[in-house]
DNA sequence: ACGTTTAGTACGCTTACCGTACAATTTTAG
DNA sequence: CTAAAATTGTACGGTAAGCGTACTAAACGT
């Protein structure tokens, strides 16, 4: 029996009993296995491995090799995998699929000039990111020559609960969804100055919203500090986060507050009275337990 | 009778007549359909289709209802997709599937500080380039300031036959994979500069492979000129396109090859020392006829 | 209030997909 | 250099996963 069937002995519809963000998706009846395979199957890609043979991939993805022999063959014929030899690679059009979210967020647009501007002025690097679950998502970045151990680019991904971006964006996200978030975050201790603690956590945030800028320090990695603030749309919420970076070091605090947060507060103003319409989409924490098995 | 059934006829292999590049992809009896249907449906999203309802996603990509319904309920499970009220957004998450390429290619990641530095020596805008067909895209890109009317970002296409990063990536392919780009290609006149002429963009691309750069001015857009030079993979292979932008003007040829070209040959030198191993992929002109219907 | 468009549900049909099994090839090991 | 191991490619029967039509319900526009 198919699992559509199920929906006959469910009854009707599929009582949205937990108090879920309205719109909120289920593995329901509705679903299309082989999306799913085939987007996992892209997923198996990354950093340390740019270049994979069927049988890595069929381990990597749990998936029978037969399954995944296909799924290539389709993203090969679409355009989205080369094969050369008996390895395959992705193709830059993978890179369209991602490219049509940026554009679809018009603040990323807009604050580039901004972003550049501001990072030249104070002469650290400058990133405008959304939130994605857990994570915060790198959707805009203007880096300046210093070294840093993290390398970050549009598209990385940092977890949410220690980082200036994540702080401020979930701090300003509504009271149902924050709570929904602190409940489900699991911090970890990245260095021995990160909040790991639920209530800190949660104490933090309020201050992070009242004050209106999240800074922090050496919780992410040693040697390294950012601010951060919320980038407003038209009606007044918070669509993204604009962070500055700099090495920590005495007087890291100082000047992170008087000279960068200020520029930073700047920046902001420029960005939110410069765009026109459009103000979609911070993202949401809605998501965060909607992953793939094979998560991160 | 399923597609599939079709190998019975055909008898043993698809027969490798055409003189196609070793691994190429038939849309053979190995084709996932909803794979293909899924990911035409993120397609649909774009720079003027930020948010799109089922029915127009439906008119957009020519599904019936039912069946973007179900693809959208497995991407919204899967959080590629958000709903707020009866629209669907993209979410972050897709930007991840792009993220994947873009860290699998470890040029982009080296050359990003080196195009730091040549973009505020020559105080112009700098972009690292690969071949996807008959397009360029933008795999790393620093920005300065100056405002022009187009705004590529990481991501972007652009036609590579009137594009100096296209001519170099074109330029440099193998004799065979050259001769096919050129028969394929459909120059058209984007302003009165144009080389629409394929006889004519045939000795331009000889000329640039022998002298090593390509210099375009006012090709693409009225204004705006272009220099760009190969990056090589250890093995000495093309695998990228560094390039330089300036604004068109009297003496803008002069100082594209008097300044900036010697500053591109330094900054290349340097990628091509810098970085180690891994020397992937330069995309291919392969890809050119296996584009979805509905393409670019 | 009424027609029109859009979203959601139901369900029978079948094809598109699955996975096991086998053959051909390449790689590793001894 | 040959045997064993691993990987890719092919075949095919079974079926459930996905399809699309048809209907209901809700939302929108005027």
């Amino acid at each position: 029996m198919s699992a559509r069937r199920m929906r006959l002995a469910t009854g009707s519809r599929p009582a949205a009993d937990t108090p879920r963000p309205a719109d909120a998706f289920d593995r329901g009846p509705d679903y299309v296995q082989s999306l799913h395979r085939g987007l996992d199957v892209i997923r198996a890609f990354g950093v340390d491995r740019p270049a994979l043979s069927l049988a890595e991939i069929a381990r990597e993805t749990g998936l029978s090799r037969a399954v995944v022999r296909r799924l290539l063959m389709t993203l090969g014929y679409l355009g989205y995998v080369d094969k050369r030899g008996r390895e395959f690679t992705l193709t830059p059009r993978v890179l369209d699929l991602g490219y049509r979210y940026l554009s679809s967020l018009p603040v990323a647009q807009f604050a580039l000039p901004v972003m550049e501007r501001l990072a030249r002025g104070i002469d650290e690097s400058c990133s405008l990111g959304v939130l994605d679950g857990r994570d915060v998502v790198y959707v805009q970045r203007v880096a300046v020559r210093k070294v840093m151990t993290i390398n970050l680019s549009v598209g990385a991904r940092l977890p949410a609960y220690c980082t200036s971006m994540g702080r401020v964006l979930v701090a300003n996200l509504v009271d149902a969804e924050r709570e929904r978030w602190l409940a489900e975050v699991e911090p970890a201790s990245r260095t021995q100055f990160t909040i790991a603690d639920r209530g800190a956590l949660g104490r933090e945030l309020d201050r992070v919203r009242s004050q209106g800028f999240a800074y922090v320090q050496q919780e992410l990695e040693l040697g390294l500090c950012s601010v951060a603030v919320p980038v407003h749309g038209r009606s007044g919420e918070t669509i993204a986060a604009l962070n500055v970076g700099l090495p920590f070091g005495p007087g890291a605090r100082a000047r992170a507050l008087s000279e960068i947060l200020p520029a930073l507060r700047r920046a902001c103003r420029e960005i939110d009275s410069t765009y026109p319409d459009r103000l979609d989409a911070v993202g949401s924490a809605e998501r965060i337990d909607r992953r793939t098995s094979r998560g991160a």
